[in-house]
DNA sequence: CGGTTTGATATCTATTGCTGCATCATAAAG
DNA sequence: CTTTATGATGCAGCAATAGATATCAAACCG
């Protein structure tokens, strides 16, 4: 151990999926900590693997973010593994597609009732482009950033049009990280996108 | 909780197959104690779900089985499971059979060591049978006995043939059990048997 | 700049795990 | 009947986790 307050713990490889569970669903600590029996504290020092956890603990953890504690032979590990990244890589395209087709019809609605906002309409237009180019997304590491921005438009709609937020900084900066986004899916090259179309579920 | 000592915790699925894991390797309680860090009493106490481990604990004792504790979401639940059986099968027809064949060639040696033993040529000649169909065995539930019978063809050979230990009801009993695990699996309909053979390992 | 969110820490207390050792009951074997 | 192996249990002692609460620094936004 290296000194007071810093014992480790080798959990890296139960721990690190956790925290990545935790914010491919743009969670905090306290929104996990609301769901389930934990206090953010426990949370921040288990994802640094700075406590040895109880395995209850781990598992009300772990099931608070859809996952499940499992022992496996080591003899199928990598049939495992190999099931756990694709069933990864399907339902993080999924929810890309649900997150994405639920936002554009949002800024469709802003665009609509704020037709001066050019911001706004730059958003919904690369939404629309987006939309046909969900599938291709490695959707975990965007998740939490769109959900702000669903956030914010859903803020920006529920007030009348006199007393709206700008937000003009927020706006600015989403329409042009998904102008980005678009362009980079736009030149993937053709023979990495996937043959087939996913259905819209939720 | 119910009373002063038995307290329970709602692990089974993870202690579950821990035992059943040291079953299969017809190992006691003792025998996986001296193979990892854990006293015997905490093996018994864990198995039974009477402690709430911490994870380190359930790592190392998983080891020790050659299992892993891994987090798989919910959405990979299934296909992880079926990976997992298919894999323990394979293990199990694969221990089954060197288990067999190993022990096969223990009883050509006490027959023609002890030719008037009637017991062990019939053991000897049971396992030749069994060595044929052993990839169709559901191994997990038998290696227990199996291995106890290598451990006494092998003292039998350990004594020069004056000083032999008769062990007269243990190879009796024996000889009777395989020759009906024998003719169970000789009765086994064609249509269940897989197409393919194992290969030999270690 | 001023307000808010987020993640990391610190402290204190109560509870619990793990070790080491000693049994103990049961079943199997000679 | 006696010996042995196995699994379950009791207990003392130390150390660690979990819970509750409160900060704190950094990042972010308006």
């Amino acid at each position: 151990m290296q000194n007071k307050t810093s014992k480790r713990y080798n959990l890296g490889s139960l721990t690190e999926p956790i925290r990545q569970a935790r914010l491919a669903k743009g969670w905090s600590q306290r929104d996990l900590s609301a769901r389930s029996h934990l206090t953010q504290a426990q949370i921040s020092r288990i994802e640094n693997g700075e406590v040895d956890v109880q395995v209850s603990t781990l598992i009300e953890l772990a099931r608070s973010l859809d996952l499940e504690l499992q022992l496996v032979p080591r003899s199928a590990l990598t049939a495992v593994e190999a099931a756990v990244r694709s069933a990864e890589q399907r339902a993080g395209e999924r929810s890309a597609r649900n997150l994405i087709s639920g936002l554009r019809r949002l800024a469709e609605d802003a665009r609509r009732s704020a037709p001066e906002r050019e911001d706004i309409a730059s958003i919904a237009s690369s939404l629309q482009d987006l939309e046909t180019l969900a599938p291709h997304m490695r959707a975990t590491f965007i998740t939490a950033d769109l959900e702000r921005l669903r956030i914010n438009l859903e803020g920006f709609l529920n007030y009348p049009p006199a007393e709206r937020p700008s937000h003009a900084k927020t706006y600015r900066d989403a329409a042009a990280w998904l102008k980005a986004l678009r362009n980079t899916l736009m030149h993937t090259p053709y023979a990495e996108r996937p043959a087939y179309r996913l259905d819209e579920e939720d």
